[in-house]
Formats: C-alpha cells, structure tokens, sequence
DNA sequence: TTGACAAATGTTAGCGCTACCATTTTATTG
DNA sequence: CAATAAAATGGTAGCGCTAACATTTGTCAA
C-alpha cells in the first residue's frame, strides 16, 4: 500500500541508533554527531527512506504546507504571483498548497477552515476585503499570515501590495497630461480591485471637471481580448466623442486596440488606450499599449519570502510593503500635441 | 497550537457514541442509523469539529490527495487545464496538490517522489516523456495515474491528450491549401511537444517538397510575444521571401503579426500566420490569426472525471482518450487566391 | 417465544513520527 | 582525577484517526 514500507524505526535499526536519532539528524542535524549523521545518511539513501509527512505532521502537530488562496487559478496576474511564490519556496523544505476561491467571498471562508484544519505552516491570501468570518479565523490562526495584491490600514498580519486606486490616478492622470479630455473606463468582473481602481480614476477626472459616467462601462463577465473588443465597440456608440479609455487591465486594453484597428480609428491620435498591469504583450504589441505596471512576480516572492523569514524565527524588516506601480507610458498614448 | 482543539473523541462524548460511530457517520453514513447520523451532524456543527486530515491519512494509509505535476505555473496552457482540473476536483472530497516540473525530467522525478510520499489518491503527470526511473515508480504507484497533454503508444495508465504532430501537419496543410509556397517555422524554449510538432511541420513540407531548414527558427528562451516578434524578424532578414509561419504557439503567433503589422508587411496577403493552442485572444485579434485549437480545459475535466471514476471503484470507459485538434481558419491566412 | 441473521455500534490496536524528559557519553576545568 | 557542564542519545508516550474484528441490538419467520 505504501510507495515504500520503510519506516524510521527501519532506518534506526541498520543504523545501529535509536529512532529519535534519527528523526534529529533529519530535522536538527547540528544536534547529531557527525558519525551518527554520516552512517544514518548511508542507510537512508541505500533504503530509499521518505518520511511520512503524514505522521510527521500528526506527531509534531504542524505540517510544512503554506495554504495560497487566491481568486482565479487562470488569471495571468494570479498566475505571475504564483510563479514568484513557488520560485521562492521550491527547493525549501516548504510545500505550496493552492485554493481558488473564485472571487466568492464565501468560497473563501471556507477554504481558510479547511486550510487551517491542516494545521498549514502558514497563509498567503489575496485582498484585504476578507469577510468578518474570515478574518477572525485568520487573526486567530496558529500561523503567519501574508495578504497580498492590496495594501490597506488593517493588516490582519503581514501585507504585500500596491494601492489600486492610486495606480489608476496615476494612469487617469497621464492621459489627462497627454491631452485626451474625454477619457472612458472599461471594467469587466467587478471585484473590489476594479472598483478601487474605478474610483481613482472618478475621483482624478472628477477634479478635472471631466468626468462623465458614461464613459464608464462595466460587465460582470469574466475578462477576455474579446470582450475589450465587446466594451469599446459598445463605449463608441453610447458615447462617439470618447477620446481615450483606461482599461481595468491589458486584456481589455487589447481587445479595445484591436476593435480600434478594426474600425479603423487612429490609435493614439484619435484614442487613447491604456492598460492595467502590464502583461509581456503589451509592450511588444503594435502600437506598443501604455499600462500601469504591478510587480506582481515580485509580490509572490516578497510574499514567500517574509513568511520563510518567520519560519526560521525571524521578522520581515517591516510588515507591510508598498510594492508601487509605474505607468509605462507607450504609443498608444503617445497622441500629438494638438494646437 | 490547533485552530480548532475539537476531536472526534469530543464528538463521540458529546453526542453519546463512540467514535468509531462519528467516524463512519462521515465517511459512510449509509452505516449508521438516521438517528445517530443527526445527533452527530448537530454536535459537529456546534463545536465545529474538522477532521485532521494529517491522522486521517496516517490511520488509513492514504491521503485525499490529487497531485498533478505539471511543467510551468505559468503558462497559459497549463493554466487551463489547471482550470478544467480544479472545476471537477472543487467540492468534491478531494484535494489537488500541484508540482511544477520546470521542463526538467529531473524534477519531475523527485517531485513524483515527494507526492508518492504522501500517498495520494491519484495523480496526473504531463506528457509521456517522463525518465525511465519515473515511469517505474508511476508504474508501481499504489495510486492511479493519468497522463496528459498528448497522447502515445504506450500509457503508463490512463491518458487523455492529443497527437501534437498530428495537429502541426494538419496545420500546415492548412498552410499549403492556402497557396502559401515557402512556410517557415517558428519556436521557443524546445519540449518535446514543440519537438513533435516540428516534426510535424517537417513532414507535411517534405512531403511537398518544400521543406527548408533554413526557414525553422527556434530559441531556449521562453514563449513570448516580444519573442515572436523578435524571431519573425530574424527570419525575415535570414529568409526574406518566407511567405508564412506556423508558430509553436499562440504567444508567437501574436508577435509575429505586430512584427508583420510594424512592418507594413500585408497579413494574410504576403505573409500567413498560424498559431497553436487557439487562446481566447486569437479570435479577438485584428487580423484574426488562425491557430489549431486545442481542448486544453476539456483535457484536464477529462482527466480528474476518470481519476475520480476510478476512486469510486468504476472504470472509464476508455483508458486512452484522445481529445483531437481543430484548425481555426481565420483572416491570417486567409489569402486570396493567386492566379 | 426463539433462533437466525442483519444492522448498528463498540473495542482494541496501531499507523509513523516527534515532544519531552531521562540517561549516558564526552569534553572541560581546577 | 574528581567534579561539573555540555553534547549526544535514548525511552516513553501520545498525536487523532481508522481497519479489523467483536459485540450488542433489532427484525423476522417458524
């Protein structure tokens, strides 16, 4: 029934030392004298031992599992995140365990208990828009716990993010500075990231004196190049004057330069596209598309990294960091100055 | 130290049976009587009782555990069949734990030790090109196994895939229909799925007599659009009167025809692109760029359906799916007949 | 009523490991 | 060289659960 039926006690035994010995020099190695050390490894490589993390856990009451529960397993964002986290901790003695909570607040809770039930090593989730509920659990857990994607005032412990909201001023801004005076928004699944995003750019073309809702367009659906397309074909008819649109991200802002190609609308001249992100393609499509870069592979290795610091007995220099954005200002923005 | 202190002895107390009796009424409720059943229910949810799944596993001999291992975390293909995966396994009593291979044979086998380790419950691995050590130790899994992504003569259990050549030579007949003469081939970072297609490619052109090596370009690095772009120029300089390329993947495709589109190069007209894998933003696109679809959500549905067939004591119906291919024809190769 | 049998429940033991404390061995010092 | 400390090792118990078997309770026909 097992891959392999060997045991430590086997282990111990052609060792010649005592099954905590063994356990030691595979958790503590400092602790075992060298010859000990040497003889236990021979024996462990001839007879092929794994530990039993399964026993391991039960015994010492924890195991090395760190619980990620993020809102979409496909989302490239997510998917960048991932890639920094599993950068860091493959090769530790750590082991990622990866929840989907499908943007579903309640999804969410209940993976936190399942997760938690496994006595996880610790958490890294996403947001900070967790419920009650869930917060609690996570206050309370045996664990560390990291938040990423966002920053916020009440870190339930340790936090990696950025401010949404800030990023899409920054991005509303430059269109402004660039000249367009008519700007649109285009959102498609309205989680709370889009929303803060959304109400940075109201509140910059609000100040400006040139908001106007509608210009903002939004769909429940999930994000696709074709559903950009979808928006901005829609955005063209409801408001023919628009300038320029801020995507909630580059799938988006993709699908809104096609369409524009499509129809033949001079890109960045007669409208400006801006993404949110900054995906690889966006800097080699043509016209190369403007886009708030996030760090996002950067946030899953920061992430990781913080939690294994606490592992080894140690604190992160500070608990929450502002990873920032910038915008990558490209041609689709790049409009001739006009009279 | 545990989030929640409850045990199934506390049950047991609480509710006035023993706690053989809890045990069961969680795993084969059909066995205990209606009234035990709901007395149970009543104080589990009242203390908020959560088996440890880490005593489960070791009292029982195996684990709740999926593992599936596949190549990269990021790429988008994988992506969705991780999604396809998730979508059967997500509420279901099942857990998927993911190992990334990073394209090297010998990760995989050591990952493929870790998740054998754990005694899981099933796994899926990519691809069949896995060292001769690693099949055995599948061979000899006390687990069933499904292999993905491709298909070939020799399944070390189950297997749902497609033939990638099969898909390129279909592609590029495709091609050839189109009245394209010269057609090259491009390609990054080298696995033997690109290796198939390719041979793929070589074949169809051979076969008419048009095959060129000096048209084939490939690169270690990873996929990109800024790759595709960077490689389609390459081969204009290297090989100027190329007429079309069938790019190992979508990610190319695109960049091949922002190349194409920054050149003022005619897509479909002068140059015909094809991608593969078919992404969502293929159709979106402007040109629409033709690609050969593949099933890569059905492919991981597939795969965790017939796993979980099997934990339930059924067989599939077909050890060895094939799941096939399907040339989307779209404008970038749509050109029009010459005389 | 009673035996025969099935359904429901309980008892025992142990999965493989590690925490905790006890003991032995080795190094250190006056 | 004894006294002491430090390093290395070992024994015991138990983590929370379930497999396997044992026992009790309920059901039904003769």
């Amino acid at each position: 029934m097992k891959s392999t039926g060997v045991t430590i006690a086997d282990v111990a035994r052609e060792a010649g030392v005592s099954p905590m010995t063994v356990s030691r020099s595979l958790r503590e190695p400092e602790r075992v004298s060298a010859k000990s050390r040497e003889q236990i490894a021979a024996v462990i490589e001839r007879l092929g031992y794994v530990p039993d993390p399964a026993a391991r856990a039960l015994a010492a009451g924890r195991t090395n599992v760190i619980g990620v529960i993020i809102p979409s397993v496909t989302n490239n964002v997510f998917a960048d995140v991932m890639r920094g986290i599993y950068g860091v901790i493959e090769g530790s003695q750590w082991q990622v365990q990866l929840g989907n909570s499908r943007y579903v607040a309640e999804t969410e809770e209940a993976l936190t208990r399942t997760f938690l039930s496994q006595r996880p090593a610790g958490l890294i989730v996403s947001g900070i828009d967790q419920t009650k509920k869930t917060r609690e659990l996570l206050k309370n857990a045996p664990c560390r716990v990291v938040q990423i994607m966002e920053i916020g005032a009440s870190p339930i412990d340790m936090m990696v993010g950025f401010s949404h909201s800030d990023g899409a001023r920054a991005a509303t801004r430059h269109l402004i500075d660039r000249g367009y005076k008519r700007p649109g928004f285009l959102a498609a699944r309205i989680d709370p990231r889009t929303q803060r995003r959304m109400e940075g750019f109201e509140d910059v073309t609000r100040a400006a004196g040139i908001f106007d809702p509608n210009r903002i367009l939004t769909t429940p659906a999930p994000s696709s190049a074709a559903l950009g397309r979808d928006l901005m074909a829609r955005l063209l008819e409801h408001a023919p004057d628009t300038d320029a649109v801020l995507c909630n991200n580059d799938d988006l802002a993709l699908g809104a330069v096609f369409e524009c190609l499509h129809r033949g609308i001079d890109v960045p001249n007669n409208m400006g596209i801006c993404g949110f992100n900054d995906l690889e393609m966006m800097a080699a499509a043509y016209p190369a598309i403007t886009s708030v870069k996030t760090y996002r592979e950067e946030m899953g290795r920061m992430a990781a990294t913080m939690l294994l610091q606490t592992l080894q007995g140690d604190e992160p220099e500070k608990p929450v960091v502002d990873l920032g954005y910038s915008v990558m200002a490209r041609e689709s923005t790049a409009r001739k100055p006009k009279s």
